[in-house]
DNA sequence: CTGAAATGTATCCATTGGATACATTATGGA
DNA sequence: TCCATAATGTATCCAATGGATACATTTCAG
């Protein structure tokens, strides 16, 4: 007596990738925390322990969905005749400022996960590599790298400095501009 | 047949502060979250529900912690003579590297916590405050406190994206002298 | 067509944050 | 001094959670 009245195949089929879409579409959504392992299983259909197949704790769960985020992440940036310095800037902080929830978990792995664990590390590279692209003026490689982490830092330490509280602007929309504007007479975009 | 066969008095006397001093030292030892409510009760020697007499959950736990590491921040900060920009943020820098998990954990509260809240908020505003007088430099009090939040977010930045593994700095060490120079060169330390 | 490998389930467990009811101690008025 | 009462701490319970083990179902290669 298989299957019994639920039409439901008794393999997912990709419960691996429907696991990381169900968990993002969720970050996204606006919950600001990771479902229990036991309520991302219930959305897809699937008994909780069936997501330890593809991920073997709870931690790696993370760190896939991490790898997701930065994914989305290049994707949402501007490419080709489109990128530069400010666009590159803007279109990152648009990013954190609209999905938060997914932008936080990204840089709340546990310690130096980012580039030394190949899930999230191959799609922060391509990050990088982006801005590397965009802030290429044809000084040294050292130059650009250190002016392209300067203004990541900049961009990424005051976005989590209002997150957590720290600045006084109101609105995401205001603060979104007053980041931009610190950016901007740092002198790190020519 | 009260107090039975040991010593310790019924009531601790300063559980509050014993609990706050327990955290913070591991967390200064090198634990990088918090321990659970019981482990930590039982450090002190009391029951478990005891902790909640003071503490109205585990995130107002958390919340009095981040308030205490604020407050041993303000503390570490150059003040008076030897109070200028530089020395400043080498000060911060090296509360950061030495102080890892705390660090981390005061800037880790749920939403805007940081200047909402009672706590830590005061203890916040006293760092800020340090802050604005460090860059003083007799420019409008707008213009002060740009920069403050520019240097803070510089450095809060990359110590975070260092913490999180996107820097290649192989050592806190490496690491402090790549953001301190950053720093330098951004021209908001005149 | 069949048996091993892959995939998913059932069930168990320890830990954890938290709630409720009760015990112990401290203290301020009479 | 003595006791009612508030303050403080304990005992015990509960549901949720991450995770482990054993077993069932399905797929697929030879």
């Amino acid at each position: 007596m298989p299957k019994s009245d639920s039409d439901q195949p008794y393999h997912h089929g990709a419960l691996k990738e429907a696991a990381l879409t169900a968990v993002v579409a969720r970050l996204r959504r606006g919950e600001d925390e990771l479902p229990t392992v036991r309520e991302l299983a219930g959305e897809i259909g699937v008994s909780h322990r069936a997501l330890y197949r593809y991920f073997a704790d709870k931690d790696a769960l993370k760190q896939a969905v991490a790898g997701e985020g930065f994914a989305l992440l290049a994707e949402r940036l501007p490419s080709g005749s489109d990128l530069n310095a400010l666009s590159l800037i803007d279109g990152f902080l648009s990013f954190a400022f609209d999905e938060t929830s997914l932008y936080r978990l990204m840089f709340s792995l546990r310690a130096a996960a980012l580039l030394a664990e190949p899930v999230p590390g191959q799609q922060v590279r391509r990050v990088i590599a982006l801005a590397m692209q965009a802030f290429e003026d044809g000084a040294g490689e050292e130059a650009v790298r250190n002016r392209v982490f300067s203004a990541w830092g900049l961009a990424h330490g005051l976005f989590d400095l209002w997150r957590a509280g720290a600045l006084r602007a109101a609105t995401p929309e205001l603060a979104h501009e007053f980041i931009r504007t610190r950016i901007l007479e740092s002198g790190l975009v020519a």
